[in-house]
DNA sequence: ATCTATATTCTACATTTGTAGTATGCAGTT
DNA sequence: AACTGCATACTACAAATGTAGAATATAGAT
């Protein structure tokens, strides 16, 4: 279905996605802007720019060239990544079946009849709303 | 109902989790049986024991007392596993929004109207249906 | 008792990830 | 030039995980 040449996403950990969140939030950021978002988290200084730099390596974040406090930017979409994590978390736990997923979600959470409603809608409107991707089979 | 002894889900890793699925799958195993399973996967023998080992050192195996050939059997169901990591899943990657999630993945992944309302049905049982677990949190 | 095949244990190594100390570079101030 | 602070880099370490070789135990066959 996504064919052989679909940029490949890179594998993000728990902390580094915390990371991420705040260079998707913001679109970019410097070091020390990520610092602040981050601050509740009290990690070292050190200890972010670890991350940043290894997403960077990963491909997932990059430096605006010529920035003189670096600005970070992320190169992966929140979208994407959160398919891709998505789509690995339900080959893995619910062999790959949302439906699966939801029996089972929904039963074992307690979901409110009020949750539930609101979900309902949500899958309601994505129905009728044309995903106008046909892209053949 | 469980007061403060709330059972610690362990920590399951990728393949952890496929040999889990074994033991979920038949209830008990040997050995030979587990690696007969999982023959596809072209694990040396040692690997699989090796995650056997981990899984008992974690609390999510076991071994009947006095089988010869031991007999592994899981000491946490599929059922909490699936929700603790859904659970973490969620959080992670969807900051803990049911509702976010299915927004999100119903729009980036293409489900087809057919699906959807498999999902709508799933749904509306759900809710219908007396939920009588206690409320956690 | 010996051999052999399966069963079980021990040890090892690479990678990923969370976490952080230390060091150096550079810019504005004294 | 020296000092002070932030910016950036280099190095380190432990835990978790995937992966597996080597060694030993043990039961049944010879």
């Amino acid at each position: 279905m996504w064919g052989d040449f679909v940029k490949k996403i890179p594998s993000i950990g728990e902390a580094e996605w915390q990371v991420m969140e705040v260079l998707w939030e913001k679109g970019q950021a410097t070091f020390s802007e990520i610092r602040s978002a981050l601050r509740e988290h009290n990690w070292s200084q050190t200890t972010i720019h670890t991350m940043l730099t290894r997403l960077i390596k990963k491909g997932a974040v990059a430096i605006k060239e010529g920035t003189s406090p670096y600005l970070f930017y992320p190169l992966v979409s929140r979208e994407e990544c959160r398919r891709h994590e998505t789509l690995a978390f339900l080959r893995r736990v619910y062999n790959g079946s949302v439906k699966l997923f939801l029996t089972n979600f929904v039963n074992d959470v307690d979901l409110s009849d009020e949750e539930i409603d609101e979900l309902l809608k949500v899958l309601e409107k994505c129905k009728t709303s044309e995903h106008s991707h046909e892209g053949g089979k």
